[in-house]
RNA sequence: GCGAUCGUAGCUCAGUUGGAUAGAGCAACGGCCUUCUAAGCCGUGGGUCGAGGGUUCGAAUCCCCCCGAUCGCACCA
């Protein structure tokens, strides 16, 4: 299609119709009406100001020369729309290629790109995931499935911070519930962990070890301490994520790049002249990329700080062969960007090839109030209370249903209401259906579509046929779109679209009860639905049942 | 003060990267079940796309400048 309009325009150029020169690529659009053909492309407005033309007249020239089979005829309109009426055969044959790709719809070849690695959530192991990771997790996890259902070779990784200040301090943390759990008066660390968690944790070494921790002192315990909590708390980490419907291949332990990874990125750092001493602490040279003042990256008192293992990190991640990583962070980071990319600038990696994408703030509402969170005082809710509250389908999908960029408003009330106000039910609603369907038509003794060959797709001339058929040929499209954009509110929506639909269809036409050679097209029709809005709700992460 | 993100219907948000009459859900109102799931469908009302300026055939979208919200601006992570 794309190429017969290129024809005619180097046909009309050659005639000398329309000045020559280099055109711009082909896109097609669905017009917003009916009247304005089955799609339309703007191509002649792209190329009017490179050709210094009038539009309008670009486009006719266009379509006097247009040869394409497919298309009925084609008609210029509005400013330089070039608006095609497509054959009746298009439709069926669209319709028929969709149904014999089944559950492969959406799947798009594999790209011959190096692969790119995915990093998100990234929680320090020291207590509960909480909304905001569970937002990163949802938006992490579904990009992961879109990327590589867009072709992409996809790795995804979890960087866990289980050395530092954080470790020590989740130690302190329930070294002093230990003691008060023998009544001992002790004072909780200023900076420790507040949650109930800790004190679950305390207990559970009680309940197991008994006292026999109490003759020791506060270093041998929370040495050992650390490594009790440490194994606890990144087990249930994995069983939470899991949980969610998130797994990752790759579980990177920052003390694997203690010392000597980060020593080598120092001396690198040091190397190019990007890393200096200053006031007793070693400091990175952001200031040279753009950053508005150098950072430390090993204190004063000889401990390297997070940035200096941060470095040390995407640093392996480039030697380990990835040409493209995609962080996932929360907003509240944005100002680390800068120096993470000063660092790999400096190394001699592309800063452009790190790529992080923040997520705006999550905000619970309940009973149209915000829920406040704190993880100090330990009142934060937690994804796992979220997940039981309203459910992993409605939870992934709420999550996924903004931009990434959108501050998240999370209508608990909404996301556990089981009914048409809410629209992960609507689309699960919509495959439940579907299912039903079939299940109605085998009882009925009804053939089941066969090969797409064997089936009139041309029998399939109602409007809402018609709709859905247009739309589920644009979803290769979305899929990659969606992975382009890292927009899975894309596919979110597509969903949303398709089953509303199929609703519409479903009040309009029905299968059982007509003709059989058009029962089993329509069969095949929702079949194809029912693959479509499966395979966009496995993108996201959402369960496709088959009854509700 | 500097930076990031955002500002679109009463509320929560989409908006195919500059295209035709700006969309959806919720909320409101009115209809539709003796036939495949009413967790559904159909219809009605609702807009100065934060304000102003600019770029051009054409702007919610790009540029400038304000205003407002959120989050950051550590030898914490």
């Amino acid at each position: 299609m794309a190429s017969a309009i290129l024809a005619a325009a180097q046909e009309a150029a050659a005639a000398g119709a329309i000045p020559g020169g280099e055109l711009s690529p082909v896109e097609f659009t669905e017009p917003p009406s009916k009247e304005f053909g089955d799609f339309s492309t703007n191509f002649a407005m792209q190329n009017a100001k490179a050709l210094h033309m009038n539009p309008r007249i670009i486009a006719r020239e266009i379509v006097n020369r247009l040869r394409c089979e497919k298309v009925d005829r084609a008609e210029v309109a509005g400013a330089g729309f070039i608006n095609f009426f497509l054959k009746d055969d298009f439709l069926a044959d669209t319709a028929a290629k969709i149904y014999a790709a089944g559950d492969k719809w959406g799947n798009l070849p594999p790209k011959d790109e190096p692969p790119v690695m995915i990093e998100y959530v990234s929680a320090n192991p020291t207590g509960p995931l909480h909304v905001g990771h569970g937002r990163g997790a949802a938006v992490g996890s579904a990009l992961v499935n879109i990327f590589r259902a867009a072709g992409y070779d996809t790795k995804s990784e979890f960087y866990i911070n289980d050395a530092g200040n954080q470790m020590a301090n989740l130690a302190r943390s329930v070294n002093a519930r230990y003691l008060e759990l023998f009544g001992r008066d002790v004072v909780f660390p200023e900076d420790g962990y507040h949650g109930e968690d800790i004190i679950a944790t305390a207990q559970r070494i009680k309940d197991k070890d008994g006292d026999k921790y109490l003759s020791l002192t506060d270093e041998e315990r929370q040495k050992i301490f650390l490594d009790l909590a440490y194994t606890e708390k990144l087990a249930a980490l994995k069983e939470d994520l899991a949980a969610f419907r998130v797994t990752f291949d790759v579980w990177f332990s920052e003390r694997t790049l203690h010392d000597e990874a980060i020593d080598s990125a120092i001396a690198d750092l040091k190397k190019v002249g990007k890393a200096y001493e200053e006031n007793g602490a070693l400091w990175l040279k952001s200031t040279d990329y753009g950053d508005d003042k150098d950072r430390v990256i090993v204190r004063d008192n000889g401990v390297g700080t997070y940035l200096a293992a941060d470095i040390a990190y995407h640093k392996n991640k480039f030697e380990r062969g990835f040409k493209h990583l995609i962080n996932i962070w929360g907003a509240d980071h944005h100002g680390y960007i800068c120096r993470v990319k000063a660092a790999m600038s400096a190394l001699g990696y592309d800063p452009e090839a790190l790529e992080i994408m923040l997520l705006q703030m999550v905000s619970l509402y309940r009973d149209g109030e915000p829920v406040k969170m704190s993880k100090r005082t330990g009142q934060s809710v937690t994804l796992n209370e979220l997940m039981e509250e309203v459910g992993v389908d409605a939870a992934r999908y709420f999550f996924l249903m903004r931009s990434p960029d959108s501050q998240l408003d999370f209508d608990i009330d909404l996301a556990k209401k089981q009914g048409n106000e809410n629209p992960v039910y609507y689309i699960q609603y919509a495959h439940a259906r579907i299912k039903s369907v079939f299940k109605s038509a085998a009882e009925a003794g009804l053939k089941q579509p066969g090969a797409a060959e064997e089936i009139n797709f041309n029998l399939l001339q109602d409007e809402s046929e018609e709709d859905i058929i247009k739309l589920l040929s644009a979803y290769p499209d979305e899929v990659e779109r969606a992975a382009k954009y890292r927009a899975p509110q894309a596919i979110a929506r597509y969903a949303h679209d398709l089953a509303s639909l199929f609703h519409g269809f479903y009040a309009r036409c029905r299968v059982l009860g007509v003709e059989e050679e058009l029962a089993v097209a329509r069969l095949a029709l929702l079949a194809a639905t029912a693959n479509t809005l499966e395979h966009a709700l496995g993108l996201l992460g959402v369960a496709a049942p088959d009854k509700m």
